[in-house]
DNA sequence: AACCACATATTAATAAAACCGATAGATTAT
DNA sequence: ATAATCTATCGGTTTTATTAATATGTGGTT
């Protein structure tokens, strides 16, 4: 029977929440476009939905004086109900989040940005929160956007820009990337007496580099445009170690991100090469899936992003 | 920002009224299969609604265990709490309706309908909810319906079945033509001995009947296919009354719906003349609009049609 | 082990809805 | 008057809900 029987217990509703949430908007800036503000929507859409509400009962709950809305005895009724229902679904919303696994947590990073960074802001966090699980999975940016898509991952720490209409990719930080050679490199020399390293000298040079189609490689590309198809490459490793030890080891210069290099900076092992005419820099992202909720967990976990990257 | 900065006031919920209905009857039925049944919608739907709200949050409900579902630990605590917010939103869908003028109802019929049976039902609804305010609108099916689309119009009656996506069409009772004439007209005879009246007669006789484009007149040429463009249609004219008065007057004869004729006949004022050969029934609907929700008023108004179309 | 009956999950396509930008029409303020 | 501001509405686009069909998995039966 298409007109309500009332039959049994599945009662189906005719309001959504986001109704009212749009409608108690409305109601307390008295106002449709201050409410579409205060919801970020367009004015036009808090319009339509107070209409679809007041439609759908066939009820007034306004009356329209002038350009002004004001809430009718109808309205009032209805707001106080309104206001008790959605305070009461936003506590279910909160045991809904409680329920879920905060301490759980799978987030992937890229190579660089797994072993240098993620790692840190894993301590900080297994610190402040002892009972945290987190699962750190390093991979390139392809695989990780891929399983966030599919609620493998929570979070990705990625290089690479990328356009997914499904995924939210948002800036974390830059980071720089060093060109380096050992101390007993003839490029050392220059950089001890504070001389430029011109493109003549990364002409020269012979390169260790990482594989093609890493972020830092791309980077590496970016950065070298120009002279990118004279340069000599003569060894490519697929890790960050395994490249400053090729460096150590005279087989070449390196070029890899700053944070990797600190250590063996400091220890003299390897030697910062400044080109000041390139531009070395490259940005770091996050990415969450747009439609799954942002944990407490994951929340917990981008603080901690933000706040280490600063210091 | 585009995580969970937990603001202001209007928090968004994450989660639909529509879900939990869904995750109620898969909890309840204890599969997806037959929740699906219960609430009249196909197994992947249930199923992905129930998926989507799993991964909103992060969070299982069931464990699946072969393939029976099993509520968990967290689905128990998620349940109950569901079940009293929906039944909290039952209760405000409850003031909703109530709060609806049920007293003020607006009727649009056809002029057959309105004039012989809508005003029936309108004094039965009248003696029983004296409170009733009832608007009647005579107009014609196309009419009517463009004021139901409109929202200008509660319910419609109408004769001609009508295709739109946004309307709600339903059959009412059926009706039925009747040929009639004057008592002195030479046909009546035939029919007071009982001899059935044919084709011919009808081809010989001049008509008298409403104007092309009405719903009886087009219920008349469907029943005359074949002889129709061989009639003598004598005049045309918009009101079943005038009919009747040009057919006592010997003007030609009628066909009209038999319930605007029964007291002439009882009368002897006009005579039915019975055509066995020509089937002159035809189908009466009710039309509401498909998104409005079918308020107390017009539940009463429908089932009164509905009874009184039997008596 | 092969098969059937049945249950859930997934996919691809479609129907419905939510939403936005632009704009009309109406009202207040200047 | 005129400008500024508000609500309502229209046309079009994006999202979401839903379905039919199908894949996949499970338990019972031969």
């Amino acid at each position: 029977m298409w007109f309500n029987a009332r039959t049994r217990r599945p009662a189906p509703m005719h309001f959504t929440l986001r109704q009212l949430e749009i409608f108690l908007a409305i109601a307390h800036q008295q106002s449709v476009s201050k409410a579409a503000v205060e919801l970020n929507l367009s004015q036009s859409a808090a319009s339509s939905a107070l209409k679809e509400l007041e439609q759908q009962f066939d009820l007034q709950l306004f009356d329209r004086v002038g350009k002004r809305l004001q809430l009718n005895a109808q309205g009032r009724t209805v707001r106080t109900k309104a206001e008790h229902l959605l305070a009461h679904a936003e506590a279910l919303e909160q045991t809904l989040l409680q329920q879920t696994d905060a301490r759980h947590l799978k987030v992937g990073a890229t190579l660089t940005i797994g072993n240098y960074l993620a790692v840190d802001i894993m301590a900080e966090m297994v610190r402040q929160h002892p009972d945290a699980n987190i699962h750190l999975e390093i991979a390139n940016t392809a695989t990780i956007s891929q399983k966030i898509l599919n609620y493998e991952l929570d979070v990705g720490l990625v290089e690479g820009e990328l356009l997914n209409s499904e995924l939210d990719v948002s800036h974390w930080r830059s980071d720089e990337l060093a060109v380096f050679c050992s101390p007993t490199h003839p490029l050392a020399k220059k950089a001890a007496a504070s001389q430029p390293i011109t493109d003549q000298d990364l002409l020269t040079a012979r390169w260790v580099l990482r594989e093609p189609g890493s972020g830092t490689r791309q980077a590496f590309e970016r950065a070298m445009q120009g002279i990118l198809s004279d340069l000599t490459i003569a060894h490519e490793l697929q890790h960050t170690e395994a490249i400053q030890q090729a460096v150590v080891a005279n087989l070449g210069i390196g070029c890899l991100s700053h944070i990797t290099l600190k250590k063996a900076f400091a220890q003299g092992r390897l030697v910062h090469l400044p080109v000041p005419q390139r531009d070395l820099t490259r940005q770091f992202y996050f990415i969450v899936h747009k439609q799954k909720f942002v944990s407490q967990g994951i929340t917990q976990w981008l603080a901690l992003c933000r706040s280490l990257s600063v210091g």
